[in-house]
DNA sequence: GCCATTATGGCAGATACTGCCACATTGGCA
DNA sequence: TGCCAATGTGGCAGTATCTGCCATAATGGC
């Protein structure tokens, strides 16, 4: 509840200059970086452990010791084991939150949210680009690993309700209902789901299908 | 993996008589009787101690006390102390899964699957029956405790593996992909999703909308 | 170079969950 | 009716997850 709204961007309009830095987003200084490399080290360390040995067999202890730090200081960047498994879904999701501010509050809600995605995909066409490897490795991983599927179901479903929430007041208009909001939001990320899904499978088979194109018919085929 | 497909009906259809009853669908029998009554206890008092406690608050050994049980035995009947709080979704799946017996392999799947759920809605129509209720109070406390949340994503996620398998034979046929299938499936389940929630709000605000209703205007605004 | 802030590690402790074994209960069958 | 195999139950030990607390070390501003 006393989370503040991911959408209202004071995070990236705040603090022009150094000032206080109480956010990492405008001046990443010195601290900021090595934290930031200690939580992809904690990251890299976690995804080749569970690629090996699966997530089951892998324990906290084993990240830690793979990333060169406490257990307990595992727990200070990642809630889970599972957590530390999806730095490309927090990225993605970054990117969707960047993406929501161009919305326009004017048009309908379906069509916005699913040309913001559409927009976002664009960003893993290039299946050689490490943004696309990456994403590609980690959902193979989930394909497997239901523990990881469940917990990339439950960020997910966190994060939507600060979403629809920030976009609740974004469209608050009349004509626009909240079933409205909640539904195109569901059914869009429903659809991306899939795209997903499907992109892994194709890659895994040999097809060099790219994901936004996945999606778009995807997208076709859900109308 | 080794999991048998939930649609083929064979725990339905084999064992006219007694025999070997392995499964007690067919007949209920003391010993599953018992089973199912100590099983519903479980359910009562982790849901009475979830309301008044929060589910973080509430341990399994608190449940397992309640219920009259030892914790070991606790973990016989579910897998985790969320498990136990949702009776009555695994109920709604039961009805699930018996209607999709009913689905024509050469329908659209989208429509056949809206058709379905619809028809397993209408069991939930009257607010006051004893079903209705306990849906209602489930989803009340799922709305307040995102680990309740997680466990039911977790747990759709599992069945939907299964179900869309299941249906992807069924309907086996040109014309009919993986990818359409597995769209149909993850947005209808997405406009139910939606469906419960707004069935949720609405009632706590005193409204006495119904869940048929509301999913039937769903469905229409997701088109 | 000093000091407030922050990161880290170690430890204890609560809880979740599982394997194993002993015992009790049950239901079928001679 | 009484025996036997199958099944349910409880206790116990052990592992793993996760958190609070405190001492210590590193950092960055002044």
């Amino acid at each position: 509840m006393p989370q503040k709204s991911p959408l209202d961007g004071a995070s990236r309009t705040d603090v022009p200059g150094p000032a206080t830095a109480e956010l990492p987003a405008a001046a990443p200084g010195l601290r900021e970086r090595r934290r930031r490399q200690t939580r992809t080290e904690i990251s890299q360390a976690a995804l080749r452990l569970f690629q090996e040995y699966g997530v089951d067999a892998t324990t906290v202890d084993g990240i830690a010791h793979a990333a060169g730090i406490s257990q307990r200081t595992f727990f200070r960047y990642f809630t889970s084991k599972e957590e530390a498994a999806l730095p490309a879904h927090q990225d993605f999701d970054a990117a969707l939150e960047a993406g929501l501010l161009t919305i326009d509050p004017a048009g309908n809600p379906r069509e916005e949210l699913e040309r913001v995605y559409q927009q976002v995909m664009q960003g893993y066409a290039d299946n050689d680009a490490p943004q696309a490897r990456s994403m590609l490795l980690v959902n193979q991983l989930i394909r497997k690993e239901p523990l990881l599927k469940a917990a990339l179901l439950k960020h997910n479903a966190t994060r939507t309700t600060g979403l629809v929430d920030a976009l609740t007041d974004r469209f608050g208009r009349d004509g626009v209902s909240d079933l409205q909001i909640r539904l195109a939001f569901e059914t869009c990320a429903a659809v991306v789901r899939v795209a997903f899904e499907v992109w892994v499978t194709r890659r895994e088979a040999g097809r060099d299908d790219n994901l936004p194109d996945i999606y778009a018919s995807a997208r076709q085929l859900a109308h």
